[in-house]
DNA sequence: CAGAATCCACCAGGATACTG
DNA sequence: CAGTATCCTGGTGGATTCTG
């Protein structure tokens, strides 16, 4: 599939983020490697729930992005782990700052965590 | 209208930042003060072209998130300008680094500029 | 356990025309 | 100049069922 193409930078890594579960992704993979179910729980808090189908969408679309890795270990019952890719750590600080943002000045606006 | 309510801070910055212009329409704000032809024109690069429907839209709930300031000028023919709000100005080292990271990483998917 | 396959609703975003 | 007012469409995101 042709990678979609943009006319400036912050054109470029907003699209790269957009979407509803890929910011919370990314962050709950921020201090290490997951499986599908843990990210999947991590992010039970959110409503309406992730589902499987979205879940499974997004992350290929980050994993095409190059921004997380996904293994794929063949053992019965499967078993999955994704990881943010080296090169692409490079993100968590824009992340980051969402978090520490949001935290101060839209706390009035965020129900429980 | 009632303000959406979220479960995190990430989720909370993201969905202020998300819709097709508001991340350019930060950007193109970064130093200064501009008029509304003039972020539209700010804007032209891109494809499809904003409308000034959207343009509107947009920089209403930008206003609404207390991101960006309007004035408008009682003269004839109308003048209207934005700004971005001190208070949120915190907010613009994440789209920086939006556009540092996009420039670094992205360089093969931007067309122009 | 980690998905694939369908089906579907909604609305963000766009096209166009009009105006104080 | 800086917007409204309508109308419309694509595709994102969700609900549900099935499976190697």
């Amino acid at each position: 599939m042709q990678k979609k193409k943009y006319h400036g930078p912050v054109e470029a890594t907003a699209d790269i983020l957009s979407g509803r579960w890929k910011p919370l992704i990314l962050w709950a993979l921020r201090d290490g490697t997951l499986r599908f179910g843990q990210i999947e729980e991590e992010l039970s808090a959110y409503k309406p729930n992730i589902t499987q189908r979205m879940l499974t969408k997004q992350l290929r679309e980050l994993e095409n992005d190059g921004l997380i890795a996904r293994k794929v270990y063949p053992e019965v019952p499967p078993r999955v782990e994704y990881t943010l890719t080296e090169r692409y750590r490079s993100l968590m600080p824009i992340v980051e700052q969402m978090y520490n943002w949001g935290k101060e000045h839209m706390a009035d606006r965020i129900e429980h965590e």
